[in-house]
DNA sequence: GTGGTCTAGACCACA
DNA sequence: GTGGTCTAGACCACA
């Protein structure tokens, strides 16, 4: 279900929540599906335990998954995004990013346009 | 001119470029402009020389500036855009970020569009 | 009677023993009272019968409840408040570990005396 | 400055931030002084730099603390506490508790007020 | 030198 | 079996 790329300067915990997200809004995963035990991943990833720990630990935090006792991880029922102006900032900048980036390619504001909308089928195909 | 946050997650070298490619876009920096040496640049921004200079560096090998031998360090006159195939995914990897956090900030494909077109008039002013 | 949440972070043990224990503060429960046995409570509550066994032992241990060889597990007749300076030293972490956090947001001496005067009221009610 | 139990049942992370907070309330602390860095911090208490680093992370997450690229770690300077409901909620629980368990152990409210008082006058000498 | 990430592996509380 | 904590130690990016 998830790919991770082990020599991605992302960092792999990084890659994991990303990709939990993602397979969230394409519901590919659903509100109230078990994920792999943190073990269980460790071993479909080959990866250390305490990664996959540290990446639920932080979806957890941002309340996008629960953890019930002893019997595993959940994607979250009620999950209510929170806009709070820091995240806000944090988005914005990283579109700003995307804007210069794509500028020093050749890229304007029509491109940007199409690939957004490409992403979203991507995305949404479910 | 550039505007560096130490306390920010953002490396300060990288602070550095996309501050200067942002500067270039807006027209603040013409082709041609001498930029400050890495020293001038460290004094300025208080920061460490080898930060200047690893983002100079950097910038030259996108060939966004040019050093002259014994000139200093200028903004490049045939700044010619290329688009290579890893660039782009990178683009689009950021892009994709910003979709599916904007989605659990609920903010749809629409905010999105706003807030490209918000930036768009924040570099283009010049 | 108890209410029980599988999601809280809080050990379910942890949960019984709390509630068994306001409960009878309030009043709820009785000296005499006899508790439903641990397999009926674990049906009750659906959780795990070593779950409810371990809160059993622990009340048993701090003598708030009593069972009897046959006849079932009943509230404590006479139950003689003991102070040892362990557990004296625990709740006076615990409440120190109150005004930290209330410190921190923003709360005061004066906060925190409303919500003591307000807790006493939910759990004398009776 | 920090004195950790290596027996205790609270993780050692938890006492590190306890106490960070802890003294930060009693001034001893600073906003813009220093932290030990990891390594050090590490060496002082005779723990693992990770156990350290983790607490320094939820230290920062929770703004109490900043860090500055390759200078180390700081109080932070303007830490505006921030209440939300969950947190609110979580220290009313504590509070309960505290109320409950001093129930049996024969302490009433004028007790805990006198603790309360107490424990201001130790947090706030300074 | 500084913190961040990751692995390997142990131990524990909880259910 | 499940996740949480911790150690020991390596490697890396950044300043």
């Amino acid at each position: 279900m998830l790919n991770i790329d082990p020599r991605s300067s992302k960092p792999i915990y990084e890659q994991i929540i990303e990709q939990v997200k993602e397979n969230i809004m394409k519901g590919i995963l659903q509100p109230g599906d078990r994920l792999p035990s943190v073990r269980e991943m460790s071993t479909l990833l080959t990866v250390n335990p305490n990664t996959v720990a540290k990446a639920y630990q932080e979806l957890e935090r941002e309340k996008a998954i629960e953890t019930i006792r002893g019997k595993g991880t959940f994607i979250a029922q009620n999950y209510q995004p929170q806009r709070d102006k820091e995240k806000l900032q944090e988005v914005r900048d990283l579109l700003k990013k995307v804007v210069i980036e794509s500028h020093y390619m050749g890229l304007g504001r029509e491109e940007i346009m199409a690939m957004l909308v490409d992403i979203y089928r991507e995305l949404e195909k479910r």
